[in-house]
DNA sequence: TTGTCAAGTTAGCGGCACTTACTTATAAGT
DNA sequence: ACTTATAAGTAAGTGCCGCTAACTTGACAA
């Protein structure tokens, strides 16, 4: 095992001669792949077969890196979550952290997210059963959000658990990205601009006061 | 067509004699063993051929009475959100009509509804293209929805517009009922009693007053 | 130079969704 | 009551899938 972590190492470190060993780094190759057939069709639309074809081996090489389908899956779940993060980070410190329009911020950007790859975006929180790895970056992901809670209720006096109102944000924000990604709002609401429904209701789960709340939509 | 229809009627009426026909009525036994499977293992879990061994009949069977896999789902969904505005009406008119109580009730009625039938709730709102008949089914239940909150906001001399309000609704509960089906709320905030969040955020999202709110967490 | 072993290959298994062509049993017409 | 048209089954087969086993190849180290 770790043998094979240091081969891989050095491959990917040395001169990748135009048409290096065996295939370079199959490895990544695959997960590259993957992830693109995933954005191209959905989750259910890629198969493993077609990512061999576009890696240029035969069906059988990825068992060579990859106990089966699912961990393949399971890398790009983790990759996934530090994307989001990430994301979310950049879009709180643009609109200012601690503030309300921070705060909602993250959550559009939560749906951003969702809605640009809405296959990973599935396997991230669904039925996938997640490796350990991909459960602690999920955690990381909610974590960020209680402190910029936290932070926004320091800075304005108010004493609610900060933990209570970020699931409470989260449930809501996920909520709205699940029903705008699989069109159930297009079906029945068509026409809802989501990015005000959560602007809307950012404030209200965050018990700000409602002369905070009447300001806040032109921004 | 229509003379296909004409002819299940009859059979469906006549005396099920103790070894009917070739099946009997095939088409309703392959609903049932889907629904099954689906409620047994996951929504991908489960297969037609599965479906078929438990009907008793060849793989080639289903391909009479359905054209593919999917119309036999959408047969599914279509039927469990009959099931969902059911339960959900019963739900509130057991707590009272344009109550809190009662909204809440209609909420925790649909978070009881995904994880008693996650597969089925996945298909009801997941990627699967509905047919128009589903989607017909779907926008009923959320005018149900509507409807309480319209009823709510009479009674209690509020302007606000329903459907907005309802829609909030839909995406708090809907979000809640996404992430406790999924294991994401057992990953990340483990413990989490999903009923009082929705008790909890309702009357917030109805815009109730503060003191309508801090009584209701006895209720 | 040569031996080792990771990382490819070929070939094949069982299972799936679905199709085609054939068969059977019933309901309808005379 | 006998025939007949046809809905509703079967058998057999296609191509694709995930995955495995047994082999070959080739980079690197002794």
């Amino acid at each position: 095992m770790a043998q094979a972590e240091k081969l891989r190492e050095k491959k990917r470190t040395a001169v990748r001669s135009k048409k290096s060993f065996h295939h370079g780094d199959l490895r990544e190759a695959l997960i590259a792949a993957t992830r693109e057939l995933l954005i191209e069709h959905g989750p259910d639309g890629f198969t493993l077969a077609d990512a061999c074809r576009r890696a240029g081996v035969t069906t059988a090489a990825p068992y060579k890196h990859f106990r089966d389908k699912r961990e393949i899956l399971e890398e790009i779940v983790a990759s996934g979550f530090d994307q989001l993060r990430e994301q979310n980070a950049r879009a709180v410190a643009e609109k200012g952290s601690g503030t309300i329009d921070g705060i909602t911020a993250m959550g559009i950007s939560y749906l951003r997210f969702a809605v640009a790859q809405p296959a990973i975006f599935r396997l991230m929180f669904g039925e996938l059963k997640k490796s350990s790895k991909a459960d602690g970056k999920g955690e990381d992901c909610l974590k960020n959000v209680v402190e910029e809670v936290a932070h926004y209720c320091r800075k304005n006096g108010h004493t609610t658990d900060a933990q209570q109102i970020a699931v409470r944000l989260w449930t809501f924000v996920h909520g709205a990205s699940s029903l705008e990604l699989d069109g159930d709002y297009e079906r029945v609401v068509p026409g809802l601009d989501v990015d005000d429904l959560i602007a809307d209701v950012t404030p209200r789960l965050l018990g700000a006061p409602s002369s905070v709340r009447a300001t806040r939509k032109k921004g």
